[in-house]
RNA sequence: GGCGCUAUCGUCUAGGGGACUAGGACGGGGCCCUCUCAAGGCCCAAACACGGGUUCGAAUCCCGUUAGCGCUACCA
């Protein structure tokens, strides 16, 4: 068997939402654990609603993701001439007719059939025009759509995530293949391209199972034998509907954003609807490639958790070294407006990383070791601090103190400790009642790395200086008293 | 309405006739560690939709019911 060549698919009407960035990457895992070839087309045959920008969207967001296509992007518009011929082959095999009928005809006809109780189907009067009715529409220029001609069979196929699914031809229709403008519709436009690219394996939506029997009676009507099938379950918002808008960020580059880290958001697209076997959580994209199976594809439709996500993209962040973490850093510090020359970030990033969920809290904490007085006092800072008084204020001096004493060479954390912890046993204070008030001071929270460490980080004339204002003037943030 | 798909903790899932007093992860609760938090370790609560079969034995196989979802365009 020659190796599978498998297609990503998109229309350019919207952005890359996260159920069509799992089917890309579930076609990029199927086709990097074959050896075989994922070609990107793109499906913008719908000029009312296709644009470029969507396009480029598309594309950046699967870059962003590490998924990278082997051929294309192709743009399904360029083949017209292609699907035209293949729908006017059909028409001469008698396989395809050609129907006058008009929309507002149609609409009639639904209507008919929606009140008697039963679906539509369209009654074939087309078909049964006689042949010089048929010539003499076409010299008067009459428009016309062209339909399938449906067999009433079975039409069947062995789904690869689903098993076997079924058919009756007669519970289908004769649809249309190509517009009265002679440009194809969705279904012909596919199965010719398919077959054009010869694509051996679709990995598509669930939502396109019942479009299947169509095309692969179209591919029947063609001469080719139908490529294999594999239905991939939708992905739903947390109240158990589709994933839209409405349930707030659908999008990948929402995710990039909000500072979740590519290799996360493949890990935990993939395990969305996808299991390897077993209790694999946090898996290598090599690894990931070497376990991949259609099989282990799950029937069911699988709610989008953020939460799991965040959390998944935390593991990410603590095992990442800080290099990996500065270019996004980076970009999150620029959108705050905060530019950081050529200063090495990579202390504090890595320092800060293993308490953060998002590439968006990693750069906040960063942008306040780089400058104490962007902290921000928050609730629990705030109600240290009036816990503690006066003591507040007396035991930040007297740390800043203390602190003045030890040289610039002399400026690390474990020197920091000893120093703190000696001040503290000689003012019989409790550690964290000497620590907790830097930690508030520098950072506006009762949360951060250890306090010797966050000094060493934040450097010694910055820290003293801080803690000597906040010392004398209090916080910026702190509420009157 | 018709056709189709689906059904294990709140969520993601393991499970493919006996190994199931149903395992793991997120989230929740508790304890330990500890200057705080996170991480880590330990523990707790939490599910086989329902009803029939098949079988010595069903979460696992079959049928039905119910529920949810998808499609039902000269959209993709």
């Amino acid at each position: 068997m020659t190796a599978p060549r498998v297609r990503f698919a998109p229309s350019p009407t919207g952005y890359l939402h996260v159920g069509g960035a799992r089917t890309a990457l579930f076609n990029w895992l199927y086709a990097r654990h074959t050896g075989g070839t994922m070609v990107l087309r793109v499906e913008d045959t719908d000029r009312e609603r296709s644009t470029e920008s969507h396009t480029e969207v598309i594309l950046d967001g699967l870059r962003w993701l590490g998924i990278a296509w082997d051929e294309g992007p192709l743009f399904q518009g360029e083949y017209g001439d292609r699907h035209r011929a293949d729908a006017e082959r059909l028409v001469a095999e008698g396989k395809a007719y050609r129907c006058f009928c008009t929309r507002e005809e149609l609409d009639a006809q639904r209507a008919a059939a929606g009140a008697s109780g039963s679906a539509f189907r369209y009654d074939r009067r087309c078909l049964r025009l006689p042949a010089e009715e048929v010539a003499r529409r076409l010299e008067a220029g009459d428009p016309f759509a062209v339909r399938f001609l449906l067999q009433d069979e079975e039409i069947a196929w062995d789904d690869a995530v689903h098993g076997r699914i079924s058919f009756q031809g007669r519970d289908l229709d004769d649809f249309v293949i190509l517009r009265s403008d002679g440009s194809a519709i969705y279904n012909m436009a596919v199965v010719s391209d398919d077959i054009a690219m010869s694509i051996t394996h679709v990995i598509r939506g669930d939502d396109h199972i019942s479009n299947t029997p169509k095309q692969i009676a179209l591919y029947r009507a063609l001469g080719h034998a139908p490529p294999v099938f594999a239905h991939v379950p939708m992905i739903l918002g947390p109240d158990g509907k589709k994933l839209s808008k409405r349930h707030g960020a659908t999008a990948v580059g929402d995710y990039q954003d909000q500072g979740i880290m590519p290799a996360a958001m493949r890990n935990f697209l993939a395990l969305l609807g996808w299991s390897p076997g077993g209790d694999r959580e946090i898996i290598p994209e090599d690894e990931m490639i070497g376990l991949f199976t259609l099989e282990g594809i799950q029937k069911k439709a699988a709610v989008f958790d953020t939460t799991k996500l965040e959390w998944m993209n935390g593991q990410y962040l603590s095992a990442l070294p800080a290099e990996e973490l500065l270019e996004p850093v980076q970009r999150q510090l620029a959108i705050m407006g905060i530019h950081t020359g050529g200063a090495d970030l990579r202390p504090a990033v890595d320092s800060v990383k293993a308490r953060s969920r998002t590439v968006l809290h990693v750069a906040q904490q960063v942008a306040v070791r780089l400058d104490p007085s962007r902290a921000k006092l928050d609730a629990k800072g705030d109600a240290l601090m009036k816990k503690m008084g006066a003591a507040f204020a007396a035991n930040l001096n007297l740390a800043a103190d203390v602190l003045d004493a030890i040289g610039p060479d002399e400026w690390t954390a474990e020197t920091i400790l000893a120093v703190l912890k000696a001040v503290a046993e000689e003012h019989f204070l409790k550690l964290g009642d000497a620590l907790q008030p830097i930690r508030v001071a520098l950072t506006g929270s009762t949360v951060s790395e250890p306090v010797n460490e966050l000094l060493a980080i934040v450097g010694r004339e910055r820290s003293i200086s801080h803690l000597r204002a906040v010392g004398s003037r209090g916080m910026p943030g702190e509420s009157p008293a």
